[in-house]
DNA sequence: ATTAGCACTGTTACTTGCGGAGTGCTAACT
DNA sequence: AGTTAGCACTCCGCAAGTAACAGTGCTAAT
């Protein structure tokens, strides 16, 4: 691929995100300064075409980028600084409100990336597989009511509440917390398992009553830990391809559908922007939209997952750049903040 | 209205609601059995139109039912016990699982009502302004993270966790304890205003660098309980009234706007099941749609309040019925929970 | 290698015509 | 007086036809 052809297809993808209309030979001269005729154009265009990288919507139209285009776009054409100086600034702002939970951090970098990128944006915390618990701390509230602290490496703290009919004792909450955590701490936050309850049931003398709410609120919370947050759904509403009802449903229904949403997110590579163009998508249902994911980390705990989602016609240029940009300024924010964390962990 | 009006309008109403179709006067004495021919059925059907409960789209079209005609419907005509056997066994099913917050209740309230009516159903839990602070306990964690735990008088339980730089001495949790009761027991679950902030402030005679984070947490915890659920959203898409790409996009962007949904829940009445079709609503953002609320409360408490939003062309009958049982099984449910939630009160 | 010119193709928007569904009204019927 | 058969009329929805037009591919000239 020589230059001219590069400098053509740019431009031809260029004018698409910008218009969502097939562009012509003719418009790409005039709006481009090429310094050749339509008909030079038009011959280049027909190679990008025989070679992948363009589309045709019927045989006289204007040409339209395919995947391949897109793809071949992200990876070599586009600038991935296009971020300006008042969206550096409202970033800036955005993120540096002070933040205790992870969850809220969660919310607002959302919130930040779907209202400058105008796409629908989804995140998801950490995974709690990859989280380590830490410790397990009952703490009890009166005497009917115990609460359940889980604490995590990444400085994730949980906490879960228990109301019982009978008085539980302070010498029962000290076997509680000897056993939990001789058995979970330095462990994955996974749900606990039927084996893992037999055995602590059978670890422990007293009433099932007392044990078997703790399971259940501990699974409860390591499940909620799932939840999908979302952010400007309604934005693409207002995007030409959204005019096809079709693409509309499909569009509600994949939101919708929290399982997809999950594995999608999930999928990406961490320390990396993921760009998923179309078909690239592994789940059929995304096959005609483009995402764009990245895992917010710390070292290498891995705080959670953002993305967006959008016509596969998405402003790729801004939208990877805005996220490049907003890793990058987390990771640094987080890096200083960590001394903190290892402080109130050190604390045991 | 006469017996036969009635008889008429409610099978217009009827066969509109199933079919999406202007009914016609023939189909009316073919599907409903009427003994008259569709002559007569059209002279009534002029007068009902007169007297403004039908609507024609077109000179020669069939009848619309109009707003006022469904207001009649849900009012005089309607069944509100349209709920099978089926129904009632898995709403006691589901609603008979163990639930230890009301979050969780109000979560599995919401995607049953969805499932059972094919419906988008929103809800919020109890404004935290009609909950009242039974009282606040403040727990250290090791010996730089504060938990401050808010128990409300419905039986609530919120926790959140404070992270320090330096060490808190125990004797700074007792005092925090009395401040904190002595200032807010009793009061309702407002967030803690400029005013209280500075009162609180001067009571105190250490560092407002121990304080203003507490402060700050308790008031991103309230916030947090104005979070808006949704269930179903994608289950409106394949209804006819959705193929208009206005009305579609018009109806994700009433979702996307939490102000506007907050508003709408918190307008109904408490104790009865509350109906707004089209105009009725007082957003005009909703006009071209029909809500269906209830509050569900034990005693006069409310804990939440939940929805439904469709077309105007909404299955009434079905929606009402199904709030109805719903509504009556929570309160039976919650009323024989009660005592145990006292028994927890009285701990302290 | 580039480009002007032109035939060709498919799109979109607008008209026209026609069958069908349904109404309103009149006149006859019970 | 209430009911109904019959019929003219209205409007919708669909299909076919037409014209303007945007854009291409190809040929032949530069």
């Amino acid at each position: 691929m020589d230059d001219r052809k590069k400098k053509i297809l740019q431009a031809v993808i260029d004018e698409y995100i910008n218009t969502a209309e097939p562009v012509s030979s003719g418009a790409l001269v005039k709006k481009y300064g090429l310094d050749y005729s339509s008909a030079t154009v038009r011959n280049e265009l027909a190679e990008l075409e025989s070679n992948g990288y363009l589309d045709k919507t019927h045989t006289s139209s204007g040409r339209v980028p395919s995947e391949k285009g897109y793809r071949f776009y992200v990876d070599e054409l586009m600038k991935d600084d296009n971020v300006s100086l008042e969206e550096i600034k409202y970033i800036q702002e955005k993120l540096s409100t002070k933040i205790n939970e992870i969850e809220d951090l969660t919310k607002i970098t959302t919130s930040t990336i779907s209202e400058i990128t105008h796409y629908t944006t989804i995140a998801i915390g950490p995974r709690p597989e990859t989280q380590i618990i830490e410790e397990i701390k009952f703490v009890l509230l009166g005497s009917r009511m115990l609460m359940v602290v889980i604490m995590t490496d990444n400085g994730l703290v949980k906490e879960t509440i228990i109301k019982y009919e009978k008085d539980i004792t302070q010498s029962q909450v000290e076997t509680l917390n000897n056993l939990f955590n001789s058995k979970l701490k330095g462990k994955p936050l996974n749900k606990i398992d039927k084996p893992m309850e037999e055995y602590i049931l059978s670890e422990i003398n007293y009433s099932i009553d007392v044990i078997k709410p703790i399971i259940e609120q501990i699974n409860k919370v390591i499940e909620q830990e799932e939840q999908v947050y979302y952010e400007g759904t309604g934005k693409s509403f207002d995007l030409p391809e959204f005019k096809s009802l079709e693409i509309a449903k499909n569009f509600v229904n994949v939101l919708d559908t929290k399982e997809l949403m999950l594995e999608m997110l999930n999928s990406g590579m961490a320390k990396d922007i993921n760009v998923y163009i179309g078909d690239e998508n592994e789940q059929k249902e995304l096959k005609d939209f483009s995402i764009v994911t990245f895992k917010h980390t710390v070292g290498d705990k891995e705080l959670g997952t953002i993305g967006i989602i959008g016509p596969k016609r998405m402003n790729y240029s801004k939208v990877i750049s805005v996220m490049k940009y907003i890793s990058k300024k987390l990771n640094n924010n987080l890096q200083t903040n960590k001394p903190e964390q290892n402080d109130t962990n050190d604390t045991k």
